[in-house]
DNA sequence: AAATAACGTTGATTAAAATCAATAGAAAAC
DNA sequence: GTTTTCTATTGATTTTAATCAACGTTATTT
């Protein structure tokens, strides 16, 4: 249940025996059933979940009703409201399962004091970070200056697995688009 | 020409005189004038740059000739392209001055060495990145599910200094949307 | 001080996406 | 195994923003 987890830490950061025990100790798991919350709106973020296995995806819902979906996340992925977990606040969005899934949990206190006391794990934490601002920048340029073809385009070539598991019209939510318009644009893509 | 740096750095991470001087090696002070590169598109982003004074904009520029604003920076603020200091590949955008600025540097090896060798940067950066993170994810959430007119006067809220100096076609760069079209908008919240 | 460039606004037209509505197939629940 | 829900598509219409173009004003240059 930890494979993946020290799999993708030693990826970045070198790990010794025992600090793998020691941090093994802050973790844990937890199993979520497809459509089960994770965090709901209005909650405070308790815990950063890496995804050991399955799928989630973090969301709002806007006055009308409808989805917004900020963030997916596979397996090797961290997901959380990072807002409300670093300042106490409630949250802002939902995260979900969108199928069965298993997460391993690092909660408020285990991350504080593994940030005090294992110069790995803050390194672990920066390099998090990094790469999850270098993915969203790269999105949000995408979104203000790509036109919508090349934008589905694009995340297909970057997330191929998403579109395989993933209900199109949560790729339309992602995306900022309503269904039926991501549906005419794949329809176009086909065309040609 | 360091005090701000230093200041922002407390208001972050307790530090001590001798490392204040000892940190104090590390940056180079630099003054830009307005229109003035900071970095362009093509070279290798070498350093990252604290703003002392000023104000600076990152952006990238399409086939068509057409800017967009990936991100604004006033005094106190960083701006750099993270992709490419960190990879070492070439820039995908420019910074330049848009006043008259006074920016300190702090390049890739000095990065290097500080997180290595002094604790209180290493949060520092980590805490620097998650603001950064979290800055980038509301307006990613704004853009994807806020009707236009709010995501304006929302921006008005969030940023009025920089909607004091900023002449109104960066602002509408930066919002995704043409100059012609922020007019209107701003023509119409005015109606009411 | 004159010339040039940058900026913001307005109008008319075109293009793009949202909305409303209906349908059919696939998956899940009972 | 049937019903119900979820999902993707298509069509017609409305709304929204981009585009093309022109103009007056303010800043910069020289």
């Amino acid at each position: 249940m930890y494979e993946l987890f020290f799999k993708s830490f030693r990826q970045k950061v070198p790990l010794s025996a025992e600090e793998e025990t020691q941090l093994k100790r802050y973790l844990t798991p937890k199993k979520l059933r497809k459509k089960q919350y994770l965090l709901q709106e209005g909650d405070v973020c308790k815990a950063i979940a890496f995804i050991e296995k399955g799928a989630l995806k973090a969301y709002s819902v806007d006055e009308k009703g409808n989805e917004h979906i900020i963030q997916f996340g596979l397996e090797g992925w961290i997901i959380s409201d990072l807002y409300s977990f670093l300042t106490g606040e409630s949250a802002t969005y939902n995260i979900d399962a969108i199928e069965d899934s298993e997460v391993l949990l690092i909660s408020k206190s285990a991350h504080e004091e593994l940030l005090l006391e294992m110069p790995a794990y803050q390194t672990f934490t920066r390099l998090n970070i990094t790469g999850a601002y270098l993915a969203m920048q790269k999105r949000l340029t995408s979104i203000i200056s790509t036109p919508l073809k090349e934008q589905y385009t694009d995340f297909i070539a970057l997330y191929p697995d998403i579109v395989q598991r993933v209900p199109q019209h949560m790729i339309a939510s992602y995306l900022g688009l309503k269904p039926e318009t991501l549906s005419r644009v794949r329809q176009k893509i086909a065309q040609k």
